[in-house]
DNA sequence: TTGAAAGCGCTACCAG
DNA sequence: CTGGTAGCGCTTTCAA
């Protein structure tokens, strides 16, 4: 545990110097630096944390805010709290863990404690607790997801609406005249703030491409097979030629073999598109079109918003939507012309 | 963002009587604390972490190191994550999350920088190289787990060998002379120190009780259905009466759906115990049989451990087994007389 | 380009 | 039972 005293007499110079060679806030000659470096590896030095963070104006420490409900789907949530790790570290910023201890009391400790230089908070509900503290809190705060009332707040997230709007487009451009969507498990439309927007963005755009569209969840409070299946089974048997579908791999793989077991072929008879997937869709068989949501993306731009939130000048809050990508792999197919358009 | 002098002032004392009677390692009379906690109240007043890491011995944070591996099953780790975050807080902890590409540097990185007081260690690996770097650190490490070389080292774990032995005994009493494991999926005995531990036990107190002992995998790298029917059928085939299930919820549930498109009834035919479940085996159907792993209860031995070794006498190293619960659920029956028995 | 020194806000020792 | 105060190890202003 050396200190930065040891440090600048061992390179025979004063503490403020190795100070600034270290933080690079000053310039210090060439000579210098290379003495104070190889007396910091030499001693094996490393700042203490608790001294920066009381004489800096940077804890480097950003909180994450993640419930851990028991009913979201883990791997997702997995996915996102890695890769807000990852965006953070690259920053050199830790992130300390705010679980449901009353995530709001939590907020509050750590910003009014100054432990934190800002809050990155996930799994954010349509009607999410964490708004109105968000706005009471000093430090800034960064949202990845949207709830309904986000003004004055900083939110980051993929663009939910767009991409379901993007995916009924694509299967309106192929011809099909009826679309269904297999959407998460119905609680997760209280709970969680984006299948809403899925929905919303494709009911909007099966409405201005004119066509007929229906809805099914994949569950109830978890994704399970048979309400996948039926749901699947109820839209095939309506006539619905083009499916979106935004559930988990294991919901999508049930919508696949009903389909399959039906004797219909993708994208022959049936064209499926996955959106918002967090899982690799290329893998299923047959692989799928789909429009991933990438935790990385969300979680790169919303460290990088609270990094500049720090700023002399703070951007504006607004909500950063990040457009869709849609992959082809060759599940979307022309609708074949049907018995009712011929007799026509 | 008070202060504590201002605190001080306000209730008329001197700030080291604010600084004990908020610490309480000092005797203060109950008027002058009621004062004291008017005023923090009144101004909003929360110590400063950073002064309070400076001055003080303690951080009151502690690292959990969480590789957040792709191939691991992420609800049973978002459990243990919840749970050690529980824990620490009840005692007034903070978690200070570590995650892959970090958990050998970042071990070090906070422990040199005093960042933390202590880490805790998830998702072990029988050939760990955070165990390496624990005995080289100079703060109290805690592993949750156990690698297959922990000399030195202080491990919480359920008692996974006792518990696969527990399991086997029940059948062993029951009458049952041919038992199989179904286990995790193959790749997780090379990285997860839990799955061989089980199969140990197993296979220990298949020999001890003079018991037909096999063992099959529930996939290869995630679990999959196909490879656990198979597994489950062989068994069947081969004259297994016994089934110990190391699996997760969707492995079990294949296990039971070939018990059951078989015409076997539970436990009239076959006999079956989950051990090590992290999740609700009672809701299963039928309810089975399980000695759970429950993440709360090692979280809080591990953070108490951690604590304790922040204290005058730390707790030699060492392995702490939880000792394994057996729940009754009717889904373990004596055995039917076959007609090897009768023709002898 | 470098150094000296004044804090940052708290804890805990030493007095009383 | 209470107060005064010396640091904790760093960052940053002010001087040179």
């Amino acid at each position: 545990m050396a200190k930065i005293d040891e440090v600048a007499k061992a390179a025979g110079v004063s503490i403020s110097t190795v100070s600034y060679a270290l933080s690079g806030k000053r310039p210090v000659s060439a000579e210098t630096r290379t003495r104070i470096e190889a007396a910091v590896l030499e001693l094996d030095y490393h700042p203490n944390a608790g001294a920066r963070m009381l004489a800096g104006s940077r804890t480097n420490i950003f909180a994450l805010t993640e419930p851990f409900r028991g009913d979201t789907h883990a791997p997702t949530h997995m996915s996102f709290v890695l890769a807000a790790s990852i965006a953070a570290r690259r920053n050199d910023y830790d992130l300390l863990l705010l679980t449901q201890e009353d995530s709001s009391r939590g907020m509050s400790r750590v910003a009014s404690s100054g432990l934190v230089d800002g809050i990155l908070v996930l799994d954010v509900a349509p009607a999410d607790e964490r708004v109105a503290l968000a706005r009471r809190i000093d430090i800034p705060t960064v949202f990845i997801g949207v709830p309904d009332d986000h003004e004055g707040l900083v939110c980051v997230d993929l663009d939910f609406e767009a991409a379901a709007a993007l995916a009924v487009q694509r299967l309106a451009d192929a011809g099909h005249r009826s679309v269904g969507l297999i959407g998460q498990p119905a609680i997760a439309y209280d709970n969680s703030n984006f299948p809403p927007r899925v929905r919303r963005g494709f009911d909007a755009q099966a409405d201005e491409c004119g066509l007929d569209a229906q809805f099914r969840t994949s569950g109830s409070v978890r994704p399970d097979a048979i309400t996948t299946r039926r749901g699947t089974a109820e839209l095939l048997d309506a006539g619905v030629t083009g499916l979106v579908v935004h559930a988990s791999e294991e919901a999508i793989r049930e919508v696949l073999a009903e389909v399959g077991e039906r004797g219909l072929s993708i994208p022959a008879d049936v064209s499926v598109i996955s959106v918002a997937s967090s899982f690799d869709a290329a893998s299923l068989a047959p692989p799928l079109d789909d429009i991933p949501l990438i935790p990385q993306r969300s979680c790169d731009v919303a460290v990088d918003l609270a990094l500049r939130a720090l700023e002399a000048n703070p951007p504006a809050p607004s909500v950063h939507l990040i457009a869709p990508e849609y992959h082809s792999r060759g599940s979307v197919g022309s609708v074949r012309e049907g018995p009712e358009d011929t007799a026509r």
